[in-house]
DNA sequence: TTGTACGCGTTATCAA
DNA sequence: TTGATAACGCGTACAA
C-alpha cells in the first residue's frame, strides 16, 4: 500500500470504469439523473457507494465557473458584533450549501481590494461585506470580478449593492424615547470616531435631529470617544452630570453608547468614579452583550438582531447567486430595547 | 438565460498571446523566472501588467494538488475563546500566503466528519481542528484524505498529532496556590460537563490532583455544571459557603471556574444572590473576558495566551506543509494569572 | 532557453 | 439515452 505517499480520491474517471460506463454519464448521475436509465442508474450508484466517491468542488468550480464557496470580509473580527453577524451568515450559508471562506482585515484599512482579489481568486461566487468605510477600489475590484456583494451594518457610499443593518434610525428614536420618559433630558451619545463609517454615521445623525426636534425638553451632545482621548470622556460625563444637577427642575443626565466597545469603556470609567448607574447617571448602549446584565443594576441595551442580519444577508446573497435579479435592496432589521436598571431612575434611589 | 455578464479573468493564455510566447514560459515566468532570458520576461511582464493578470489559484490547485488553502474546524464559533483562536490562526495564515475556510459545527457533534470531507473537496492543504471530543471517524477522514492537521484546545484520544493548548496543568497549580495563599481552604472547581473534552478533562485532573496532595489543609471538590442544572449550581456554592464558615478556624470559600461561560454563570448567581467577590467567597476564572475587571471588585482569572495559541497552531501546520517532518509535538503554552480583587480576601471587608 | 502536449477532475457540446 | 471530446486555467515532463 503506498497510500503513505498520497492519498488521491477516487475520480469520476474511476467511478465509469468500475460500472463501464463514461465519465460523462457519472456527470449526469449527479447532475441530471432524470436522463439515466434506471439500469445504469443503478450501476453507477453502485461503483460510486463502493469507491466512496465525491466529486471534487475545485474541479467543478473550474468547470462550471461556480465554486459554492462565498467569501466573508470583515473588518474587526475583534469586534463580537461582526463575530455574531459571521455566525449567523455562516449558518445560512452552510443550510444552503455554501461553505465561507473568511478574510479579516484588522482593520487594515486598504486591504479591502486585496481581500477580494484574493478571494475571487477562489472562484467564490459572492461577497459578503463588513468592512470599513472609504471603499477605495472596493466597488471597481468587485465589479473587475463581476461578483455580487451584500454589504452588512456599513454601506459604501456611492454603492449599489444589497444592504443589511439594524434600523439605526429606528432603534436610536426609542432609545431616546425611552430615556426622556423616564425623566433623562440632558443626554449624550457616545461613538467611536464616526470617520466613513456609515453606521456610526447614521447613528449620530438620528440623535442629533431627536435632539433638535425636542430642543425645548431635551438638550443633546454627541461626543467622539477613542482610546486615545479616555479622560476626555470622563470629562464630558462629569460635566453632563453637572449641567443635570443644577438645573433647578432636576434635570437627569444619561449617556447612550454607540456601540459595545464604548459600552465597555464607559462601564470602567463609572467603576472608576463610584457612579450609580441609573441613579447618578443613565445609561443605554447599542449592543446588548452578554454581561450587560451584570454592570450595576444591569445595562439597558438596544439588542441587535445580529444572528437575522448575518442570516439575512448571506441568503440576500444565495437569492442573487440564484437568478434574483431585482434592483438592491435596502433591509433594516429593527432592534429590541432592553430596559435594566441603568436607565430606570427608581434603581439606586432608595 | 446565459446573457449574464460574466467578467472573465484575463487567463494565462491571454498573456502569452499578448506577449507572443507559449503559456509555459508565462507560467515560468512566475515559478521558474531564473531559467528566462530576460528580454522575454520582460515582455512577459509587460503584457501581464497591461493585461493585470493574475493567477487562478483554483486552477493552480488543481493542478499542483496543493491549494494554499487551510481548513479551519471550530466546535462553536459562539465561544469567544474559539474567536480568539481563530483570530490568531487567521493572522499568521495570511502572513504565511494562505487563506482560511471556514466551517463551524454549531456544536453539532458528529459533524466533523463532513466537515473534514467538505474541506478536503477544496484540496485544502491542511486543517486547524478546535473540535469535540470523541472524534468518530475523525482521524479516519483525515487519513483517507492525508492532510496534516492541527488540534488546538482538545485533543483527540489516539489521535498523533500537532497539539497546541493552554498548560492547563500549570495554570491550575498556579490558580489553587494563589487561592491557597490568601486563605481560601474550601475550594470548588466548576466545568462544563466533561465527557470526552480533553482540556476540562486534564484541568479537573489538576485540581483534584492538588487538593488531594493538600488535603490536610484544603478541600476540594469539582461540580459539572451544565444549563439545565442551574439552581443546582447555586446551591452548591451556597453549601461551600456555608461549610467554610461553620469551620471554627474561619477557613474561606473559593470557586474556580473552568472558562468563561461557566463564570459568566457564576457571577449571575452572585449579583442575585447579593454575594460580594473576595469577601462573602473567592473567586479566580479561567479566560478572561473583556468585562471581568467590571464585575464586582474585579474578577481574577488566567488569562489565556489566544493569540499565541492560534498562532503558533497555524506556523505549526504550515511548516508541516513545508515538509517538516517531527513527530507529532505537544505544545502547552503558559496562561498568566491576572489578580484582581475577588481572589484578595481584604476587599470588601471595610 | 523555449515550446509542445498532456494531466489535474469536472461539465458541456455534440454525435451516435 | 449514452459516449467521445473539448473546454476550464494552470503546471510540467519532454522535446526542440
Amino acid at each position: 500500500m503506498n497510500d503513505r505517499l498520497q492519498v488521491r480520491r477516487p475520480t469520476i474517471a474511476a467511478v465509469a470504469a468500475s460500472a463501464g460506463v463514461s465519465k460523462a454519464t457519472v456527470s449526469r448521475f449527479f447532475n441530471h439523473e432524470e436522463l439515466l436509465t434506471p439500469d445504469i442508474a443503478a450501476r453507477v450508484k453502485k461503483a460510486i457507494t463502493e469507491l466512496d466517491y465525491a466529486p471534487s468542488p475545485m474541479a467543478q468550480a473550474l468547470s462550471r465557473g461556480r465554486s459554492r464557496l462565498i467569501g466573508l470580509i470583515v473588518a474587526d473580527i475583534t469586534n463580537p458584533y461582526s463575530v455574531a453577524v459571521l455566525r449567523g451568515a455562516e449558518k445560512a450559508c452552510q443550510e444552503g450549501g455554501y461553505l465561507v471562506m473568511l478574510f479579516n482585515l484588522g482593520n487594515a484599512i486598504g486591504r479591502e481590494r486585496e481581500a477580494i482579489d484574493a478571494l475571487a481568486g477562489y472562484q467564490v461566487d459572492g461577497f459578503i461585506l463588513n468592512t470599513l468605510g472609504r471603499g477605495a477600489g472596493v466597488m471597481e475590484a468587485l465589479e473587475r470580478n463581476g461578483k455580487p456583494a451584500v454589504l452588512v451594518d456599513r454601506r459604501h457610499s456611492g454603492m449599489t449593492a444589497d444592504f443589511v443593518a439594524l434600523d439605526s434610525a429606528g432603534a436610536m428614536v426609542a432609545a431616546c424615547n425611552h430615556l426622556v420618559e423616564n425623566g433623562y433630558r440632558e443626554l449624550m451619545y457616545v461613538t467611536e470616531p464616526k470617520k466613513g463609517v456609515s453606521s456610526r454615521r447614521e447613528r449620530a445623525t438620528a440623535f442629533n435631529k431627536f435632539s433638535s426636534s425636542h430642543a425645548t425638553r431635551v438638550a443633546g451632545q454627541v461626543f467622539e470617544y477613542s482610546e486615545e482621548s479616555g479622560s476626555l470622556l470622563e470629562d464630558a460625563i462629569r460635566a453632563l452630570i453637572a449641567r443635570a444637577g443644577s438645573a433647578k427642575d432636576g434635570r437627569r443626565a444619561a449617556v447612550i453608547s454607540g456601540n459595545a466597545v464604548v459600552t465597555l469603556r464607559i462601564a470602567s470609567i463609572a467603576a472608576q468614579c463610584n457612579w450609580k448607574f441609573g441613579a447618578d447617571v443613565g445609561f443605554l448602549g447599542f449592543d446588548d452583550p452578554e454581561w450587560a446584565p451584570l454592570i450595576g443594576p444591569g445595562l439597558s441595551a438596544i439588542a441587535q438582531p445580529t444572528d437575522a442580519i448575518g442570516r439575512t444577508a448571506a441568503t440576500c446573497l444565495i437569492d442573487r447567486l440564484h437568478g434574483e435579479q431585482a434592483p438592491p435592496r435596502q433591509i433594516l432589521l429593527p432592534g429590541q430595547l432592553v430596559v435594566r436598571g441603568s436607565s430606570d431612575t427608581r434603581v439606586g434611589r432608595d
